[in-house]
DNA sequence: GCCAACGTTGGC
DNA sequence: GCCAACGTTGGC
């Protein structure tokens, strides 16, 4: 199958690309996906060696801070059965599941963050669904061309 | 901290 | 299945 890209969201006081490029193996599962379309791209669409935009949000200045490759396909996220943990659901069971996660491996860090503000002004992104009205999805879909642009920015 | 936009929940 | 109430996201 085709290469696909991606765009996950992070709170980079949280977890930023520099955290990712500390872990293990510079690698991290993605925990906490509480969406369910977010989730359907992970199970559903990833697969490993996938290219992903690492967008820091909340931040002083939002937008995309480096790249990451999808490192494994989707598997159950173990915070949903975690009492302790924020994303813990109380409706989820070990026999169904109801989120999943996929591990992410640190590519590159840009030099200087792509931000948003530049992004919006960016013709040739004009259709990009990270820029429409009201998105707040943490995982997106995102195209060749849009990538290779932004890419061609950093 | 504000608030628009959106998703989820739950009563009916 | 409708929809009001509520919670969350995330830019600003």
């Amino acid at each position: 199958m085709a290469k696909k890209y991606w765009l996950m969201k992070s709170e980079p006081d949280v977890f930023s690309i520099d955290d990712l490029s500390k872990r293990e193996n510079q690698t991290e599962h993605w925990d906490g996906v509480r969406n369910y379309q977010a989730r359907n791209f992970m199970r559903d669409e990833m697969q490993v060696g996938d290219i992903i935009l690492f967008y820091h949000s909340n931040c002083p200045v939002p937008g995309i801070a480096g790249l990451a490759t999808v490192a494994s396909s989707a598997y159950p996220d173990h915070t949903q059965f975690d009492k302790k943990s924020d994303y813990y659901d109380p409706k989820s069971t070990q026999e169904n599941p109801r989120w999943m996660m996929v591990d992410v491996k640190f590519k590159k860090k840009f030099a200087n963050v792509v931000s948003l503000h530049y992004l919006k002004e960016c013709d040739e992104l004009k259709d990009m669904r990270l820029l429409q009205k009201g998105n707040r999805l943490s995982v997106m879909p995102v195209n060749k061309e849009e990538y290779e642009f932004i890419v061609g920015l950093s």
